[in-house]
DNA sequence: GCCAACGTTGGC
DNA sequence: GCCAACGTTGGC
């Protein structure tokens, strides 16, 4: 079992939303990164934990868990012309890019905004408070999980 | 809405 | 296969 950190833009879909459907599965679908990409369909598997992480809203930063659902699958929305995702360079039989599933664990009584993670020498490493990084797909180690979970408490 | 960082594209 | 131009991300 891993641990990963997931960005969202919470107008797109927050821990809100995950939370209203506990029992629903969400695509978690758009990323067109490479790296990004890589993790879901080589490392990211079932059952795998996930902070949610907000971006582009105030504060930024982690504001709860879900649990992968389902592991890597051709994300729908290449194939799909109307949609923003769409890749004409991508094809049923060769898939450039690879959703997964979500499904709510957790909203954190205390949200941990993104400065307070900028704090910590725990997070020293994590792509996350790496200035310019872009990754919204990352790994989170076991100490990293642990020293953020103590934060929400 | 600015802009730094950085990944991707395309001309050569 | 180099690299300049361009586009995107995402905090500020």
């Amino acid at each position: 079992m891993a641990y990963w950190l997931f960005k969202t833009e919470p107008e797109e879909l927050s821990i809100d939303d995950l939370a209203a459907e506990p029992a629903r599965s969400f695509v978690w679908d758009g990323v067109r990164n490479y790296q990004a990409r890589n993790f879901l369909r080589d490392q990211v598997q079932l059952n795998d934990l996930v902070f949610i992480y907000h971006s582009s809203c105030q504060p930024p930063g982690i504001a709860g868990i879900a649990r992968i659902s389902r592991a890597a699958y051709p994300d729908p929305a290449q194939f799909e012309p109307t949609s923003p995702y769409f890749d004409a360079k991508a094809k049923p039989e060769a898939p450039r890019w690879i959703a997964v599933d979500v499904q709510f664990t957790q909203k954190f009584a205390r949200f941990v905004p993104l400065d307070k993670l900028k704090k910590s020498s725990t997070l020293i490493e994590m792509p996350l408070v790496r200035k310019g990084n872009r990754l919204s797909v990352m790994p989170v180690t076991a100490a990293q999980w642990q020293f953020i979970v103590s934060l929400t408490t």
